[in-house]
DNA sequence: CAGGAAAACTGTACGGTGTACAGTACAACC
DNA sequence: GGTTGTACTGTACACCGTACAGTTTTCCTG
């Protein structure tokens, strides 16, 4: 609706960057959805099969936003400690994730790695083997560290609420426990001691179960 | 294709729990893809919008399909020690998330947890508190578990090659490192020294990853 | 047993999706 | 200045979720 190409050619007009741009842009004003060709398209002034020309396929417009993402997440520099160079990469590899919400959805169906990805990792790698862990060492941390920080991502993703706190779940809980009654006891304890607390925020979690993780990481450091 | 309903009607013919095992069954077939309504509808004798007179929408279709994973997750015996039971539900998870690969793609989607989600929750809430662990710390222990958990099914689910071992992965690995030549060195290396040697499957990360968190809540249980 | 209401199905249709295929117009090069 | 390749457009197809309006069949009630 904004600017039609009209009957002139609108020869220039799209790269892939370009389109990867308007695409992560509309996604993340969606909240949690991919943009179709046509809506893209209409945004970059431009019409759906155009993009075909950058692109194989969507699949591989998804893969680029993903990289995109990564692209983003802040790396371990060369000099640094490996326990706060995981520390800030792992916190910045969530906020990421936060702001592009759609990514999370994504990600289990992702084959081909971008070269963002691909810098990512090998930094992450670089950052622990400097440091002193093995080769399988910095694997089994690697595993680990990806898999909290997706699956932390996952959850909130899931949460029905803003994992930063507030009280829009109180009501949630509420709901919930009233359906369930007293059937699950243990849950029905955990919402009204803890996640019904004043200060409660779902998001503090990941500082707790990262130092977990980061204290093991330490202590197996040279063994493994 | 196979029996269409004909002229006569096809009454009584469904019910909320066929359609759910039914569209899990498809989807297992499928790999990674939930069956469309029209699809399903004709698996069953029916046409697409006789569904609609079971489920809501589509949504609440998929949220039975979750719960129903949820439901084949064994869950800690009542008497069981706590890591023992954590370390079994952990891996009984995994599995499922396995088995039902389309699964892993929708958790981030699910608003309305199932009754069999919310007692599977319930159950290792349980068995961590009744060992001793506080309300906070059962927190804790389970959001990292569980983000472990799910996070590590992404990530095999994303995995190009099959997680239990085989060598479809050493060409794999070769072609990218070929096209990634020496700008990624640390990657370079543990494909080479480690992801291509002989024994190796990423599934085996699992229980290393998971022995490392059941350590360090083990260390925490009474201080959290 | 009659009749009416509710429930479970079918038929059709609408707006949306990704994308195949065949133009068409412009840019660049011999 | 013609040829060739590239970047776009137009049209069309099969498929998707689902709204809405029947059509049966069943079951409850008088």
């Amino acid at each position: 609706m904004s600017d039609e190409p009209a009957t002139q050619s609108a020869r220039g007009t799209l790269s892939r960057e370009k389109v990867l741009l308007a695409a992560v842009a509309m996604a993340d004003a969606a909240g949690g959805a991919v943009p179709s060709t046509r809506k893209l398209a209409e945004r970059l002034g431009v019409r759906a099969m155009a993009l075909y020309h950058h692109f194989k396929n969507k699949d591989e417009l998804l893969d680029g936003m993903v990289d995109l993402v990564f692209a983003e997440v802040e790396l371990p520099e060369p000099g640094q400690d490996w326990r706060e160079g995981m520390r800030l990469r792992a916190g910045s590899m969530r906020a990421a994730l936060n702001r592009h919400p759609w990514a999370v959805g994504l990600m289990d169906s992702r084959l081909d790695a971008g070269t963002a990805t691909l810098r990512h990792h090998d930094a992450v790698l670089g950052c622990l083997r400097r440091d002193g862990f093995s080769v399988a060492g910095a694997a089994h941390s690697i595993s680990l560290l990806d898999s909290y920080v997706y699956g932390f991502a996952i959850q909130e993703a899931a949460l029905p609420f803003d994992s930063a706190g507030g009280d829009d779940m109180e009501e949630l809980a509420a709901g919930i426990m009233a359906r369930a009654a007293e059937a699950f006891p243990y849950l029905a304890e955990i919402a009204v001691e803890h996640a019904m607390k004043p200060g409660y925020a779902y998001g503090d979690e990941f500082a707790i179960g990262l130092d977990l993780i980061l204290d093991g990481m330490e202590r197996r450091r040279e063994q493994w």
